[in-house]
DNA sequence: TTGTATATTATGTATGTACATAATAATCTG
DNA sequence: CAGATTATTATGTACATACATAATATACAA
């Protein structure tokens, strides 16, 4: 077999995975250094490093340096999730949008609030609920807490008209954050928001956002009944 | 102010992101380009080409070529979702797992499994339901089907000890695949292996794997109640 | 004015060299 | 032989240079 050239990091990077794929280097196998590879592809160790790195990043290589490079032995599956803005989600299906606030106080938050956002006990922070709607039919319910120590400037914002969502990631940056997924019934007020029975099973979406070290808002959302989250890996 | 040095890409790459995350950069705007910045950081493009490439992964730059690179408008939140093994999600949290074969049949399947799997109507394929346990007490109930054609060997396979994820994980390559979630009231044969009442809201994960164009496995896992998804960003 | 050819420019990538770093292997020493 | 020291090695990164490529701007022609 005539040997082909390989001589940028993507085919470089298409022939170790089919290598892997076709089990010519099973889990658990030390493949060759970067240095032979490059002189079996006849390109230079850069290219090689470079396609390695990024299927290292996928998690299907282990790479450590004097020990080599193996081809791990149980990837964990890594997807990535794209968190839309509900708003352009609705509007990528093609539907109407549209928003409503239901209600906007500065409130005390209860105790798993304030310790998933650690915030000194007692500290108020503005209270949001809204409902989003996909072609006037419910889509999602929102409640929400914003820490006005982090986000001084949401104390003169209404909120009415732009949701809270929009207008934090055009003004406040971020950091970083978490999220958790999981199924919940709706409470009385989501099933008559939601307009669905009062025991539904309903997804439910959790979020916290961070910037620094400082909470900028605690957000859950549950939605409609039928919603799906879905990616590919 | 002197400017520091920023040698490596790393140090590009905080300082990029201070700088966008100060807003001294905002939104929209185009940034200097990799000549001028590495003027500036003292470094070689390729430092500043490196750090930036990393940063537009996330989505929070836009690079094109001749445009230039621009803060992104509203960069959808990625995260980075792990799909682990059940058995090593549920030793990691310190339990013990066990998991039992309730059924094994070679079946053919009801319309949307050949629809979604993209297999000829009419075909057989291998239908397991199976339970994973977390201290002895019901975690997620499993109902796959997998590809015969695909994998052959899965005909002489018990699955009785080994649960199918692991043994497919471990014996067939795979190229990618697609996962959705979301809330589902349980059917009867889950509540009665959950252990849970007939109409609570339960967590679903659909999960189809590929490798090529030949779909492997088609996948439902519904788990017990108060299961979370979580992730950071 | 409109459409087409050409020049320009910023990012994308490949390469050879050099050195840094971490992990292992080999060696020395008590 | 245990423990510390030193050498070795594979990956990780930085840099200068060169050229590729895509997108834009400009010039030109009909």
């Amino acid at each position: 077999m005539s040997t082909p050239s390989f001589r940028n990091w993507q085919s470089v990077q298409d022939e170790v995975l089919r290598r892997i794929n076709t089990r010519e280097w099973t889990p658990g196998d030390l493949i060759p250094t970067e240095a032979e590879l490059a002189v079996e592809f006849g390109c230079a160790r850069a290219t090689v490093n470079r396609a390695l790195r990024e299927i290292a990043k996928t998690g299907i290589l282990d790479r450590k340096r004097k020990a080599g490079t193996r081809v791990a032995r149980n990837p964990a599956t890594k997807a990535t999730l794209n968190i839309p803005i509900i708003r352009q989600e609705i509007e990528d299906k093609g539907q109407k949008y549209n928003y409503s606030l239901l209600n906007r106080s500065i409130e005390t938050p209860p105790p798993n609030i304030t310790t998933s956002m650690q915030i000194p006990v007692g500290s108020k922070l503005l209270h949001l609920i809204a409902l989003h709607t996909a072609d006037d039919r419910p889509f999602a319910y929102e409640d929400r807490w914003i820490n006005l120590d982090a986000v001084p400037s949401a104390k003169n914002t209404s909120f009415e008209t732009v949701s809270a969502n929009e207008w934090l990631l055009m003004n406040i940056p971020y950091t970083g954050g978490e999220i958790s997924f999981c199924a919940t019934t709706a409470t009385e007020p989501e099933a008559i928001a939601l307009d669905c029975p009062f025991d539904s099973a309903l997804f439910l979406t959790d979020r916290l956002t961070w910037n620094g070290a400082d909470a900028i808002t605690k957000l859950r959302l549950v939605f409609a009944p039928g919603y799906q989250l879905r990616t590919s890996f």
